[in-house]
DNA sequence: TTGATTTATAGACAAATGTCCTCTTTGACA
DNA sequence: TGTCAAAGAGGACATTTGTCTATAAATCAA
């Protein structure tokens, strides 16, 4: 599965693939356990291989929203931490118990500083992370309650399946209460 | 202007700061002008010199909504476009007479093929988009409109002053009518 | 200057959404 | 198996926000 992720990149070999594989070191994660704590640095990245993940981040009302889900077969870090170096505002927590194959981000740093392949798939994540983000904003800016909950159910629809309504709401920026009315059809 | 922003990265000499104004071209654009029309490809990246500029997207229904906005020193252009190579779903319009500095894609899709320190920039670059982005869904996600138009003030005042009110509350995702009744102190 | 357009405010009302609470079901686990 | 916590639905009501409309002020072009 990670072989298949790296290789979509189309620059590595199979024995550059070999070689990435080697640097990440496989880890067994309990449902409720925390990978990232809000407030630390993001020191490693994970690749998901089983279960899903939840990142949130603490308003200074002490309410959590739910940022984004991270499922098996993409990356997971808090990207902004990892980015800048700063203390992360996302803690990332396991919905359920999960598997992830785990790299240094001092092991890729040196991979990117010294490496034209690595530089360049690098940059391919950030636009593609960009351009998935811009179409959340999209939706939350011009999408009424509603029509952000079919949309999810369109292009996600094992978000629905999978995640408990309160963290589905949180992530969608409206209450518990009005997803519930929603998903009634009223 | 161009030469600090360029300079900013911490990778270019002088020399070659020369070189890359040098694949800019000046243009003066009117009011309400549009730089790149929605449904078009993106050929060209700007460097605003002066004046201000608007993104939007048009929805099924025919609604505008302001994506973003653009300052003198910063890039413009549709970045999803610009990366994906896709007709962009934005258009770019100057919301005052304006100055930029022009260079074509395929000039930079060439530069960050054939050089490291070009393909660190853009990489530099396609992260800070997406830092600001983040920071946008925080504010969409859990704030509330007051919320959204005081943190509005705070962060970029400069908004405030430049920018008819109906756009600031297509960017915030309220109604001018609603940001009115804000502003008012209700 | 004059007239037209844009921009901002606001009243009245309807619709959307949030808060607080209760109840039922489900599932985890001691 | 029994108990407890978590999850989901929903009633009642308050608040927020949107829509439609009108008006005044500001801006801009002829």
């Amino acid at each position: 599965m990670i072989r298949e992720f790296f290789k979509s990149f189309g620059v590595f070999s199979e024995e550059e693939i070999d070689e990435i594989e080697s640097y990440f070191t496989k880890r067994s994660i309990k449902k409720n356990e925390v990978f990232l704590q809000e407030g630390t640095k993001c020191t490693e990245i994970a690749f998901v291989v089983k279960g899903i993940y939840r990142s949130y981040y603490t308003g200074s009302d002490g309410v959590e929203t739910t940022y984004c889900f991270c499922f098996p077969g993409s990356l997971m870090s808090s990207y902004s931490a990892f980015i800048s170096g700063e203390p992360s505002s996302e803690t990332l927590q396991a919905l359920t118990d999960a598997e992830i194959l785990v790299v240094k981000k001092t092991d890729l740093d040196q991979l990117s500083e010294n490496s034209f392949k690595w530089m360049h798939v690098l940059k391919t994540i950030a636009e593609q992370q960009y351009v998935a983000l811009e179409q959340r904003i999209f939706q939350l800016q011009r999408e009424g309650a509603s029509e952000k909950y079919n949309t999810l159910l369109e292009r996600q629809p094992i978000y629905i399946q999978k995640i408990p309504l309160h963290y589905l709401a949180s992530y969608l920026g409206i209450s518990q209460r009005h997803l519930s009315r929603i998903r009634k059809g009223v």
